[in-house]
RNA sequence: GGGGAGGUUCCCGAGCGGUCAAAGGGAACAGACUGUAAAUCUGUCGGCGUCAGCCUACGGAGGUUCAAAUCCUCCCCUCCCCA
């Protein structure tokens, strides 16, 4: 078993910040000596089961701490997902129902494995112990912090500052996150940075309950691929781990340089003495950048889409995009025809390439649109159903049309 | 309870009787250039329509006008100040 200092390295390791090291060094040391392990707490969102590079940032964290022999908890915040964490947009969010979140759980759990140690995991909700809780025990709650206090996050300074509105049941979200903690006698909650405020509302109120208050472990924010903001799925900036191969690799293709490095650093496992290599021979011109993102998506891929995907995916990216050949499998989609003839924009809309007509007609004007490999710039341009078609929309959609019979 | 400022298309934000599907910016999408990078340039950016036009939109409901995002009435929502 690795010394406390030891661990504590390993813990280090990426985060952005350990509250408070010292105290982490003395739980670890205890744990150690009672041959107790730690209680780790991370909370996740119940409403977006689609689980990205971003999340991987702390599941991996996570995974270390199981390496570690410490005990982890994945909490689902199915009670705080009705409040949603604050931005600003949230609305109070409709109650999802016990089968939903049964059901959004076994997605999590298909995909968090993927990282973490299945049998070392525990799940809890905390719809477990809130939704048990009174409107006296909210009060009592709610008693323990003040309104100060909480204008102190950053969000709500902003928005406060800026005369947007903040509703009451927002500031519940941090105190009943924080009482998540007291509930679990975390020894230990990971986030990431945008988290502190509430994770510091744990030790908070731990400490109001009689506990020895949590450490907190801050991990940084994964970039989405937009470079700026965080990764997430309603942004549309994320790579989900369940992704197709290819996607996860076209999508890790187009980020930009600098975005390419901060994934090398948070996502693969390349070590940092390696990382250092790829920077110097990136800045002498050594190494191609294509070249180093090629072996990061490959890596990625394999990772997550399992073994070898990644080399596969690789030459089917080169093959399309770099020789310019068609893909290896084009997705198929039948298309009832209207008629011998149909005009090429409606099929695009049908096929699903467009969001509507009016945007195909518009992509073929643009000259985005190729059937069967030649490009048409026709907008009025028909196709007839007497066959398959393949067609490609834009450089990444590719479908291959299939005239459906139609019974009236 | 009183006084004031607001709610515009994905976001910010102009417009304040017709020339408004609504300036400008951002995002997004497409094209050129590339390395599906960045930067840059160009175009598109409500829906339907073989392009003539039609429909739906400016918090909601009515109204005044030949004509309303723009004026009036009521309602809903947000923010600020006073109590």
């Amino acid at each position: 078993m690795l010394s406390a200092k030891e661990q504590l390295e390993i813990i280090k390791r990426g985060a952005v910040e350990v509250i408070v090291e010292a105290d982490l060094l003395k739980k670890l040391e205890r744990s150690i000596a009672k041959k107790q392990p730690l209680r780790i707490k991370a909370g996740f969102d119940p409403t977006a089961p689609d689980i990205h590079l971003g999340h991987t940032v702390l599941l991996n964290k996570m995974r270390q701490f199981q390496e570690l022999g410490h005990e982890v908890t994945f909490l689902i915040g199915d009670f705080t997902g009705m409040i949603g964490d604050p931005t600003g947009k949230s609305e109070t969010r409709k109650h999802l129902t016990k089968e939903e979140v049964v059901e959004n759980a076994r997605t999590y759990q298909q995909q968090i494995f993927k990282v973490l140690d299945k049998d070392r995991t525990k799940t809890a909700f905390n719809s477990e112990w809130m939704s048990k809780m009174t409107a006296e025990g909210m009060i009592q709650l709610a008693a323990r912090h003040t309104v100060a206090r909480m204008l102190e996050r950053e969000d709500f300074k902003k928005r406060y500052q800026a005369e947007l509105p903040i509703s009451i049941h927002e500031f519940l979200y941090p105190l009943i996150q924080g009482y998540d903690s007291v509930m679990m006698k975390a020894d230990v909650e990971l986030g990431g940075t945008d988290q502190k405020f509430n994770l510091l509302v744990g030790r908070e109120l731990q400490k109001e309950y009689g506990q020895e208050p949590q450490c907190i472990v801050m991990m940084p924010l994964l970039e989405g691929l937009d470079g700026v903001n965080k990764m997430s799925k309603s942004l549309g900036n994320y790579i989900g781990i369940n992704e197709p191969a290819r996607e996860v690799f076209g999508k890790v293709m187009s980020a930009s340089d600098t975005l390419m490095l901060r994934y090398y650093e948070l996502v693969s496992a390349v070590s940092m003495a390696e990382l250092e290599q790829i920077r110097k021979d990136l800045a002498a011109g050594v190494l191609h950048p294509m070249e180093a993102k090629k072996r990061l998506a490959s890596e990625v891929v394999d990772r997550f889409c399992g073994a070898g995907e990644g080399a596969k995916a690789r030459t089917e990216f080169e093959k399309v995009f770099s020789k310019k050949d068609m893909p290896g499998d084009i997705p198929v989609v039948e298309v009832a025809w209207e008629g011998e003839k149909m005009r090429l924009a409606k099929i695009i809309a049908l096929a699903g390439a467009a969001k509507s007509n009016s945007e195909a007609r518009r992509l073929i004007q643009q000259g985005a649109v190729e059937v069967d490999q030649r490009p048409v710039k026709d907008v009025d341009a028909e196709l007839s159903s007497s066959g398959e078609h393949i067609l490609r929309v834009g450089k990444k959609r590719f479908l291959k049309i299939r005239p459906k019979k139609q019974g009236s």
